[in-house]
DNA sequence: CAGTTACGGGAAACCGCTTTCAGAAAGCGC
DNA sequence: GCGCTTTCTGAAAGCGGTTTCCCGTAACTG
């Protein structure tokens, strides 16, 4: 294919012969440094620290060179710069699934506080493919990337997450700076986690203090620390009121909005029906109530149903879901400034973040005949 | 709120003199082209053609060269790459806000083709500032991205849009290829354009069909041909049954979730009620649910109410929303294969996608009463 | 007024890779 | 066995900037 040549008019028959491409302009070549230095009559070293501002460059050069590079329509190639300074200003973001809203809310924060920073962000969605994952990371490294943001990326495979902890770790030696959202990791990484278990703690007292006895619990992956310390923090609610939650009131299902549904199906499909139903996450509460209303069950009258995140959809739901809140944007902009803070030689380190409940209306006592 | 500093609890002095930055292996320079070929026993000219297959390379030296590079653990400085050959994968994306669910439907497309065409994706967020839009326009000329795509990015403003404008010329004469994503745009670039007009007039029809003579729109800034486009459409639609829309039934808001929420307050405000109401896109349609919930107005049984594009969200609704639906996802695939078949020579074109109309839920035939 | 010092500008090396260009080696026909 | 192609390989010239190093000049010192 044609990389090169990228503004080739003149070629008249190489490929179809579509006259016209370009409607106005020649193909005039990009603007070098170069050539903002000659017709501002500098060297192009005093044109690049006029432009950068690096050293203190006479007043009427430096205005000369600005104003050349503003006739001329001088861009610096980014490439150029960062082979030769060797430092760059863009950071990776690696995700499952960018129309996630749980991933949109987080990334809400780290765009903010890469505009903050004058950060270029290069984000790669992996659709929890693994290899994929690997690949984006590498490819981060090849472009030299300040810093890698992993949001809730979490690999269940335990081989592929060794060649990715390897990948990781290879990038840090090299000078990058990892940062995680939301999963634990046992890399030595920047890490913004949340207090799952505290959280789901406090959510399950809040649910017991509504009178409810009857639980199960709607899962993710058993191997993220998210989902265990989750269940594991509910659980141990629970046990403050001498309630246990039993094995088949515990349904795993993908990470989902459809893994919520499948798994909310699958509860139902016991017969017995307990009173209140926490999903692990906002999303699975999402496809749980859907399919709660599928089977003509009324929630909170005939169920409960409670999450964890408080996603901004949540809110919109009939009824607005009970959820444990996390300040979601404000984690993705302390991933960024995490990574940044720790370019100036700081060890990584962990922040973690208290979730709050917040009661909506999908919980209510449970039926007096329930 | 807090966006700032979210909850730093691990804090243990500020500023301390940390020690032990790097925790394993020394801080060995990165590994380069002229070491895999030093070790390789060949040129840095026959490594780089061993390893990127242009030029055919006898195979016992291929061989020694690839085991080099795996040895040496070799990724290629793709700055350096990019700058010897002026070509590069990455494309830019811009948009207003990627915690738009609207956004984050498109981008999940446009994600999925970039992998497939095995693109990096730099992807900035304006938050709706206009000098924002310009500036990352800037930043992705500078990084030579192949492609720049907009999505949904309108300015309202004329002489912001001008330099937007003189930018993205400025970006095509260097041989840069640039696609817009549902925003109709003077410049002649790739545009994959809704058809707002169609879908919104068939939207009119199906809502006539169910008996609806009362109506309000909510619209959006009337500069956005989108805005406008679904208007008329929507008008033309009434037109056909003789139905005019008095002005002070059609409200406008900002183009978000609280927008739609405060044209609908503002509606209800007037007193006479529709029976039937077009919010000119979900994301307003969503606010303008919650708003009739909180006016105490059942939807459908008081008042009707659809949307337009058919973001996920809405599904989850209740009552889910009946809107037109657009293929979002395919939309943001197409506009990536778009920019990047343009690149082979092509001249700019529009790609025109269709509405259906899914009637859900949230509209119902007018109250006999009404 | 001579001797330093400080300051700012230019030449050139270099960042890490690709890609001519030309030469060496190998293959071929006669 | 000789001359001509055909294949590969290596040397070297960039790609477009940044930055070191050095030098000329102006400013400062005694």
């Amino acid at each position: 294919m044609g990389e090169l040549g990228a503004t080739n008019r003149t070629l008249p028959s190489t490929e179809t012969p579509e006259r016209g491409v370009r409607p106005l302009g020649p193909p005039r070549s990009p603007v070098t440094l170069h050539a903002v230095a000659r017709t501002a009559g500098v060297s192009p070293a005093t044109a690049s620290r006029a432009l950068n501002g690096t050293t203190r460059v006479r007043e009427d050069l430096r205005a000369r060179v600005l104003a050349a590079a503003d006739e001329l329509g001088y861009i610096p190639n980014a490439h150029a710069q960062a082979l030769a300074s060797s430092s760059n200003n863009t950071v990776g973001v690696i995700c499952h699934d960018v129309s996630d809203p749980y991933f949109a809310a987080i990334s809400s924060g780290v765009m903010r506080a890469a505009a903050e920073h004058e950060l270029l962000v290069m984000l790669a969605s992996t659709f929890r493919e693994p290899d994929r994952e690997i690949a984006y990371v590498s490819m981060l490294r090849a472009q030299r990337a300040r810093a890698i943001l992993l949001i809730a990326s979490g690999i269940e495979d335990r081989s592929w997450e060794r060649s990715l902890d390897s990948e990781l770790t290879a990038y840090q030696n090299s000078g990058g700076r990892v940062a995680v959202v939301s999963r634990h990791r046992s890399l030595r990484v920047d890490t913004v986690l949340p207090e799952n278990r505290a959280g789901a703690t406090a959510l399950a007292r809040a649910l017991l203090g509504l009178g409810h006895r009857e639980f199960a619990v709607l899962t993710g992956p058993a191997r993220l620390t998210t989902v265990s310390d989750r269940l594991a923090g509910f659980r141990a609610g629970l046990a403050e009121a001498g309630i246990r939650l039993p094995r088949h009131r515990v349904i795993t299902g993908a990470f989902t909005r459809d893994g919520g549904h499948d798994a909310a199906v699958q509860l139902l499909r016991h017969g017995d029906r307990p009173s209140c139903v926490f999903a692990v996450t906002d999303v699975m509460a999402v496809g749980a109530l859907a399919a709660f209303r599928e089977h003509g069950l009324r929630v909170p009258e005939d169920i409960s149903l409670a999450g964890f995140d408080d996603i901004p959809l949540v809110r919109e739901l009939t009824p607005p879901l009970t959820t444990v809140a996390l300040p979601l944007t404000a984690m993705g902009h302390s991933a960024i400034a995490l990574a940044l803070r720790a370019e100036r030689g700081r060890r990584s380190r962990v922040e973690r973040v208290a979730g709050e409940v917040v009661l909506r209306a999908s919980t209510a006592p449970p039926a007096p005949g329930g």
